[in-house]
RNA sequence: GGUCCGUUCGUCUAUCGGUUAGGACGCCAGGUUUUCAUCCUGGUAAGAGGGGUUCGAUUCCCCUACGGACUACCA
């Protein structure tokens, strides 16, 4: 019997979920779920200056949206809870303590203002500040500084944050599960602060303390966290807890021009990098995300759990219980995946085609009633004529408007095309042929028409474009007897004669 | 600048040392549909460069180049 598997989304709430923060919190319960583990929701919100309004409900709807549920979270069975940092504020300082009482953490005294002094300083000169064991005794700290100054700063209230005394002089090896061995020089390291002189916790200090306490044992994040993953290992060390395994999941990244997908990219790429619309509280900007373009979360889903990571088959097409089915945390790739809009198209079509006539009919509906438009026609019917052109669900309304209203303008070019010389003349013997057919149906309007023209001894395109033309306005869309047979007879005529009269 | 990570068609990717380097998106062509789309068939297109190791390297190692992340009392 192995441990039970624990993984945990910990997102930041400082403005709505990204695309590649949603993919990361996939793959976390991809993993839970194919390991009958638990999937647990954290709210990592030690900075409160850089907390926004909305984005912890933005985050849990985008989760709910597509259909990946927590097990643990703020209101949900709060076994190891709270979940969120700021409720559990009270806790970390003990841990802090615990590291300074057992050497590897202490007090530092510097001001914002002097460390920026020094950084400038050695960046003028060409080299790098770094907060470490070679200058550590020379800055202002509970290692440098006697107990007498120590005891006095403390009780005259100065302002102290508590630094990581990161080990000297040793070569650390460490295992990712997709990335295999990584080795660093901890010489290289810097301390870094653990407790903050507001009270709060680092997120560093808050995140090993709470993977810990929540019994973390798989942390799966992005590779933004790559080079932190020394001093969490050395952390867990510090405290002598056994350390979860680690996973780092490559970036998104831009699908033209450099660097990664990121949240200020907005709506500039023209595609959206949300899961679901976000407005900024404070400058009332609107950002548009994938549920109101369109897209269903079944094709955000299987997009982006195919960006990085694949079945070693060539199934493309996943339900989520088949992804977790088929997932493995060994076959995500450690290279970056460029975000590709065209691709993430081709899933929503397929997902369309999916789609069942009843249920698309009642979106079809939904949105013609938002439009202002009532109608007897059998909207399943209509839609499975239209579904195959279709992307989005909104498309329908483009593609099939035509069987609510007749044409109000012809498409130039395709008038050009279909309307000739003689095609009035035409269309007026085509009125009087279809005045007398009494079984109006597709199947017999089609055989009577074809009849008819095949008796007249002209081809086939004469008739039919302009017929088209007539009854759609342009050269498009689902069989012309289909679409004058949904019509029926009278408007089939009239929209004929509209057409004689107007072109 | 420093540290770490990465590098197969334009894009997402398969390949566990021996393959005509496979698939998908896109694009192009043809067929079906007397329209458009769908669909079908075919085509286009790749191992960053240089050294090793090996009978044999896309695959293992090194160097270079390029890309990325990190380098805050942010996460």
């Amino acid at each position: 019997m192995s441990t039970p598997v624990r993984v945990r989304f910990a997102p930041s709430p400082t403005g709505p979920l990204h695309i590649g923060g949603l993919r990361t919190a996939l793959y976390n319960y991809l993993f839970a779920k194919k390991n009958n583990g638990t999937f647990v929701l954290r709210i990592e919100d030690t900075d409160q200056t850089r907390f926004v309004e909305g984005a912890e409900n933005y985050i849990k709807e985008t989760l709910d949206w597509c259909g990946i549920s927590y097990d643990e979270g703020p209101g949900k069975n709060e076994k190891f809870g709270p979940y969120k940092q700021s409720e559990r504020k009270n806790l970390y300082k003990q841990y802090a303590d615990q590291l300074i009482a057992n050497g590897n953490a202490y007090y530092a005294f510097d001001t914002a203002d002097e460390l920026d002094f020094h950084r400038k300083d050695h960046e003028a000169k060409g080299k790098t500040f770094i907060y470490n064991w070679h200058n550590r005794l020379k800055l202002k700290n509970s290692l440098s500084l006697s107990a007498e100054e120590i005891q006095a700063k403390i009780e005259a209230d100065d302002p102290y944050v508590i630094r990581f005394k990161t080990p000297e002089g040793e070569t650390l090896e460490m295992h990712d599960e997709i990335r295999g061995t990584i080795t660093i020089d901890t010489n290289v390291l810097d301390d870094k602060v653990l407790f903050k002189s507001d009270g709060m916790p680092t997120y560093h200090l808050a995140n090993i303390v709470d993977d810990h306490l929540m019994e973390i044992t798989h942390v799966i994040r992005g590779e933004e966290w790559l080079p932190s993953m020394a001093l969490h290992i050395l952390l867990y060390k510090a405290f002598e807890w056994q350390a979860p395994k680690f996973a780092h999941l490559s970036l998104l990244l831009k699908p033209v021009g450099k660097g990664k997908l990121s949240k200020r990219d907005g709506d500039k790429l023209g595609f959206p990098v949300f899961p679901l619309n976000w407005t900024d509280p404070k400058t009332n900007e609107v950002s548009s995300g994938y549920r109101e373009a369109g897209f269903y979360p079944e094709t955000v889903v299987n997009f982006l759990a195919l960006l990085g990571w694949n079945p070693g088959t060539e199934q493309e097409i996943f339900s989520l219980s088949e992804l977790i089915e088929a997932f493995d945390l060994k076959r995500v790739n450690k290279s970056g995946a460029k975000f590709d809009p065209e691709k993430n198209k081709w899933f929503q079509q397929q997902y369309l085609q999916q789609q069942n006539d009843v249920d698309l009919a009642k979106t079809f509906e939904s949105i013609l009633i938002n439009k202002g438009i009532t109608t007897s026609l059998p909207l399943e019917k209509i839609v499975s004529m239209l579904k195959e052109r279709a992307i989005f669900p909104a498309d329908l309304y483009d593609l099939g408007k035509f069987f609510f209203e007749a044409p109000t303008a012809y498409d130039s070019k395709a008038a050009k095309k279909a309307w000739k010389e003689a095609t009035a003349e035409l269309m007026l013997e085509l009125v009087e042929k279809i005045k007398s057919i009494t079984d109006f149906s597709a199947a017999n309007a089609t055989a009577e028409i074809k009849a008819w023209i095949t008796s007249k001894e002209i081809g086939f395109g004469k008739v039919m474009m302009p017929l088209r033309l007539a009854l759609v306005g342009s050269l498009m869309g689902p069989d012309v007897y289909e679409i004058a047979a949904m019509l029926g007879k009278d408007e089939t005529i009239n929209r004929l004669e509209n057409a004689i009269k107007n072109l």
